[in-house]
DNA sequence: GAGATTGACATACGGAGCGTATGCGAGATG
DNA sequence: CATCTCGCATACGCTCCGTATGTCAATCTC
């Protein structure tokens, strides 16, 4: 079944490995990060590890791959609970505000993702988050909801400011306050893409 | 009037291992830059460096500070020469997208400020860049021309759009076509915060 | 089914880098 | 002129990464 017992358990040292990166990159950071330790908590040594990964950036790019395949479904599945459309991509920005208040996605994946790794879009994961936004942002504007932008130039944006928001909201003392702040702020940079803005909320 | 000889020379070779630091940082990042290679390049040794800023993060610190103050001043510049208002907050904003395409700063204070410092906002240099465009986008609410958002909230997100636009023109292939893309998005979500939107202009 | 072979992983080694403790010599102090 | 200060250099230990080599079980060959 498993394809012979050595490629199996391989697998499973890798998806072990790969649990122990983002604990230990979640908390020391990735530079600060030692392999021997990481290895030793999953009883495997930095042999394991360069077999498997090549070398410490290799391990943190498998990391960041995954986290963002999560971010990626977690973002749609809000999208398609709003009932997609306009509604969907607001659901989008506030879903990808929130996940980037978990400290092991914004340690890793935001802030030691682009610093060790490059810029986002040429990841080997291709960005899986980009995607989607990306997607929901073409659909709106082939309806006519939005104003014909640049496709990937607003999904960028966009994102890029729900990254702003989320680590404004985390170094803050007081999140629960912080957070609808930045959420409405957001709402209304997202308007501005809309072909026919509607009228004032507040 | 120098304050005595030693002190002098001590500011200026400061200076000098500020300066030194910068073209490391902005070369090899700053894990992978070494203090050993950066002090002797100015003919000095780890000795002076650890004696004038503690450890290496906080040379780090000094030239974000730096760096960071000379952003603030083209920033306010540039928003000034646009005639202030609403024209300046958009000026300030291509400004910013310019700026994050010099590969020092995007290095030093858009990478690995944040992953090595943490959050901008509590930064020692409390971020004069943000500060500057609070300062405009209090402005145009006080006038009316803004709606009534939080002022960190929308000067926040604005900074952070425009850092991603500039990441993606920066790694872009071509980036003469993609950096108008870049700034029409940009201005495109930025009227989302004006009081009455103005016409769609394509 | 026994020897040969592959490969996943451990062990050992070398080099580099950071932070600190200590030494020194030029300028400040009286 | 003697003493002190302090900016900086030197020397040391520690940690960590990457690689080269060894090892043993699982697979393959006949």
């Amino acid at each position: 079944m498993a394809q012979s017992k050595r490629a199996a358990t391989m697998e499973a040292n890798r998806a072990r490995l790969i649990a122990a990166a983002r604990a230990a990159f979640a908390e020391h950071g990735f530079a600060a990060a030692s392999m021997d330790d990481l290895t030793a908590a999953v009883r495997l040594t930095r042999g394991a590890l360069y077999h498997s990964f090549g070398d410490k950036r290799g391990l943190l790019a498998a990391v960041v791959a995954q986290i963002d395949g999560e971010m990626a479904q977690r973002a749609q599945a809000a999208a398609e609970a709003a009932g997609g459309g306009w509604p969907g991509l607001l659901a989008e920005g506030r879903a990808y505000i929130r996940m980037a208040l978990d400290p092991e996605i914004r340690r890793i994946v935001l802030l030691d993702g682009p610093a060790f790794l490059g810029d986002p879009s040429q990841w080997p994961s291709q960005n899986a988050c980009l995607e989607v936004t990306q997607r929901t942002v073409a659909r709106l504007i082939a309806d006519g909801v939005l104003k014909p932008v640049d496709i990937e130039a607003a999904a960028r944006l966009l994102n890029g400011a729900a990254l702003n928001a989320a680590l404004w909201v985390a170094s803050s003392q007081a999140p629960e306050v912080v957070l609808p702040k930045a959420v409405e702020a957001f709402e209304c940079l997202s308007e501005g893409l809309l072909a026919r803005p509607a009228p004032a909320t507040s």
